[in-house]
Formats: structure tokens, C-alpha cells, sequence
DNA sequence: GGGAGTTTGTTGAACGCTCAACCACATGCT
DNA sequence: AGCATGTGGTTGAGCGTTCAACAAACTCCC
């Protein structure tokens, strides 16, 4: 891959970006996960998933579409979808155009719930988040993120294994 | 913990600066994580630990002291050091100062490894995150990163279930 | 100096994710 | 039409994480 030679290292400030980077995205996931958790027996990647289908006409979506919107394996979505369909917040459907298609609903109980979790999770993003930084900065951070996605999110499908 | 109404919802621009901001870990985590397995078989977490144990005097930490410098629960660090013992890339050891204390080694064997390693995490690093900013955005991104740490971060300790 | 309370580290079960293999359907080529 | 290749979704095993419970050692305070 590399020789041993051709890599420059990070400077001593980049390094301390990038801890600091790390650091934050495990605490702040962390925490936001345990928050929906307690408060709403939901996890963060279960969240995600009732967000877009709420947001979807029909509130359904494909599965490999989901999978691409989140940026989760298709087999992790099967998975989640699985979960979510135990507790009676999603349900599976044919899809009528496609032989192999299955799309996700979400249903009213499902939706019920996510309007309770929303509160939790927005006033969490804005507390921890939104809250530390200035408009600027956070415009900032959102075109760099942008070019992150764009940069490694080839053809808009995630890792596909 | 909130009524239905005093929730102060994200503007459309903040959404999808939230959005970006879940995508480009999530896609950065994954890439860096896999490019790490294939090329030295070392998880993210792994690589986490030798550095911090590479640049300790006697290459030891103290298991508490390295679950909160990478912020990560202690059993969740008894965990990887049990595995990495296993690879022989770790040892641990028994601290003099206190009796229930224990500090893990790393061998020359896992410096070994790391000092391969570093060269695939730190070009990637570079390649997906510090090239797609300008060094004024990269300075941002560290300044709002370690807010939120500082933050969460409650007295340096991580969640310790 | 002897308990009450705290800190350190481990354990095992349950949960969630990854990975490779797989089937079913769709598409394209000739 | 008929076969090759690609796509959509699932499955189950294995791995890594969380969580609650625990034992051992330390601290403090009377």
C-alpha cells in the first residue's frame, strides 16, 4: 500500500483537531443514543430510519433506498427493520413495480412514538451541538462534512458487503 | 422530561448541516476502520489504544486512565485489551502503586504493528478528512469538536455503566 | 482499627453490527 | 427465447459493545 517513507504525518495541531474530533463524534453519538434510549426505549439508527419514512409520501420507503439515505448496509437495515417491525412501529410491504422490492412503512403507533422521541433527540443535537458553536462556525462544519459525504459516499451507495 | 411545546425545532439549513455531519462519521468511521482490518487487522478502537499506549512513558497506561483518554467505557477497554492480549500485540501487568490496579503493555511486537498501521490511518485521515478543508476550517472544526468535549466530557470520566 | 462508601477492573449475557453466502427477480445480450 | 450478469433483500454465524452485577483493594472518618 504505502512504503514505509511517503507519509506525511499530521502535525501537532491537526492531531489535536482530529482527537478532538474523535472524542467528540463518540461522546456525542454516545449520548444522544442513550438519551432516545431511556427516554423513548429507541436507539439512534432506529431513529434515523422513522425520520425518513415519516418524511417519505406514504411514509414507506425501499429498503436499499433507506440504506443509501442512512448510510448503512443493506444487511444492517434488513436487521433494524426486523427490530422495528417486532415493536409494531414499521411493517414490511411488497413492492407492487418490483418482484424483489420490500418497502418499510411506518405505522401510526410508529409515528406516535416518533413525534415523542423527536423532542428529546432535537433538544439533545441543539444542547450538545447547535448550542457550541456560532452560526459561522456551523456553517463550516456542514460544508466540510458535505465534502466528506461527497468525497466517500461513491454513487450515493454505502458499502455494500 | 419535555412537554409537547416548548421544543425549538432545527431550522432546514441546521437539519442538513446535522445531516452531513451524521453521514460524514458515519462513512469516515466505516472507511477508516475497514482500511485499517484489511491492511493490518487492527479495529479502529485497537488503533486507538496503541497510540495512546506508544506515546506513554514505558509504553503503559493504566486501564482507567486509557478508558477515559480515548473515552470509552472500562469494560469496554477490559474487552479490546483481552483481545489484543491475545494477538500478543499487549500485555498486561499488575501496578505497583495499587493493588487492584492494572496497566497495559504494549510489546514491541504491537509497536511493531502500529508503526505500520499509522501510515494507512494517518493517509487516511488526511485523504478523507484534512484535505477537504481549508486549514481556517480545519481550525474551526477542532474549536467546535473541543467545546463539545469539554461538554459532555463531564470530569474527564467517560460513562461509566 | 474497623466498618461505610468509593474506585478499579472483570465477567457473562444480551444486544447490535459485519460479513459472506444465498435465493429471487430483473435486465441485457445474442 | 435463453443464458449471463446485476440488483434487492434476507439469513445466520461470529464478533464487538453495552449493561448490570460483582470482588478486591483503597479511603476516610470516628
Amino acid at each position: 500500500m504505502e512504503t514505509t517513507t511517503d507519509t506525511q504525518w499530521l502535525t501537532e495541531p491537526q492531531q489535536r483537531v482530529w482527537r478532538s474530533f474523535l472524542g467528540a463524534t463518540t461522546l456525542l453519538m454516545d449520548r444522544l443514543d442513550r438519551d432516545l434510549r431511556t427516554a423513548h426505549d429507541l436507539s439512534m439508527p432506529e431513529y434515523e430510519i422513522l425520520v425518513r419514512l415519516s418524511e417519505s409520501p406514504d411514509r414507506s420507503i425501499r429498503m436499499a433506498e433507506l440504506a443509501a439515505q442512512i448510510m448503512h448496509s443493506r444487511s444492517r437495515v434488513t436487521h433494524t427493520i426486523t427490530r422495528l417491525e417486532r415493536k409494531g412501529i414499521v411493517l414490511r410491504q411488497q413492492a407492487a413495480s418490483d418482484g424483489r422490492g420490500v418497502t418499510a412503512v411506518l405505522t401510526d403507533h410508529g409515528f406516535a412514538v416518533l413525534e415523542q422521541a423527536a423532542h428529546t433527540h432535537v433538544n439533545g443535537v441543539r444542547a450538545y451541538l447547535v448550542e457550541n458553536a456560532s452560526a459561522e462556525e456551523f456553517d463550516v462544519l456542514g460544508q466540510v462534512m458535505g465534502r466528506v459525504v461527497s468525497q466517500l459516499d461513491v454513487n450515493g451507495t454505502c458499502a455494500t458487503p
